[in-house]
DNA sequence: TGGAAATATGAGCTATAACTTGCATTTGTG
DNA sequence: CACAAATGCAAGTTATAGCTCATATTTCCA
């Protein structure tokens, strides 16, 4: 068992094939969020790009690559709703402000989002690795918290706060813009991290 | 499109039948577990089984019946890791007994619950509907919150306990029987629940 | 401007896995 | 104990989808 090959086959060097290689990722795109990944064939990605099927293999060793590729620059994109965290907030506007980015990346291609995380095989979905920004936010709303063990809150409050907005999105998607329901998960998260 | 039947294509009638279904479905979930979803094809199965292809095909119409006829009985077991609600607890003793109960239903065949739960193509994935018992533990726990919208704390609760106890269950196993992890867990929904 | 490099494509090849067919064997029962 | 129903199996068929090959066309640049 070695590792598969994730790297483009060949660069486009012409206009002409950035061109190709950026309509089979649309393609992609549109083929993934409309039709799932069972849907997803190569074939089927060729010729909704206007490619033929060699050109993409030319460029993609196989089809796992397309939908990485897709993967890394959806998370570049959600990387940048984070702002930078700022020492001096308290603990509240701290958490507001971190929950506020976490529900702005769900409103980054949402039925794309929910591809990755749902619907893609085990092997293919990569949690991606907290970013820079992220962990700074972490350790900004530790040092403000009253915990027992910061590493054991960290997880507890970064599952439930992923959880609970993902799903909204996902199958609840009125939930996102009822006023309560922001107030409520930063209730949840102050009332625990203040220490009771 | 129609709906994809679902049910045996005969019924096994004599012990050998009986047997070879049984061995099936064993077989189904000992690949699922080895192999995941993508190892999991009826040839494979029918093999483990020691059966032919042709006599799995007699029992069940698609190998996506075997998964349903496992996820069935996966669920009625973590049904009955339920205890009945008990109306005169207080908040914090209904919130640990839930919370135990919930971290029960993942000691049931964890590596099953991983394919069901992470692995299984969406199509395949059906979230069980709430058996009546846990409805009743909701009903229970509302009635000793203060919160302002209940239904709303229930979409909370139930989506960041689930989340946290599987996430735990299925990449942080040391966690579950970390001893502060059931008490800021519990902590996390009753400061939460008793309205600050 | 001509030849080499880059790009595009028509037409497959191949492996796999879901599922069937036709026949043989076993078992319950009148 | 025979015979019909139930069960089991060897050997397929078929469709699909990932991927390649050989060749044609376009672009770059000396």
């Amino acid at each position: 068992m070695t590792k598969k090959k994730l790297a483009a086959r060949k660069q486009p060097r012409q206009e002409r094939s950035i061109a190709t290689v950026e309509a089979i990722l649309q393609a992609a795109a549109y083929i993934l969020t409309d039709s799932g990944w069972d849907g997803f064939t190569t074939n089927a990605v060729a010729e909704k790009a206007g490619v033929n099927i060699a050109s993409l293999y030319q460029y993609f060793p196989n089809k796992e690559s397309i939908v990485a590729e897709l993967q890394r620059s959806h998370v570049q994109e959600l990387r940048n709703r984070w702002p930078a965290a700022s020492a001096n907030l308290s603990l509240e506007e701290n958490l507001r402000l971190m929950l506020e980015a976490v529900v702005s990346e769900h409103r980054v291609n949402p039925a794309l989002h929910r591809v990755f995380a749902d619907e893609l095989p085990r092997a293919m979905r990569r949690s991606a690795p907290l970013g820079e920004a992220e962990v700074r936010w972490a350790e900004a709303i530790a040092s403000l918290s009253k915990v027992p063990d910061a590493e054991l809150a960290r997880f507890i409050v970064g599952v439930a706060v992923h959880a609970v907005i993902h799903e909204a999105a996902m199958n609840r998607p009125e939930l996102i813009d009822h006023p309560l329901f922001a107030s409520e998960l930063l209730r949840l998260l102050s009332s625990y991290l203040s220490g009771k």
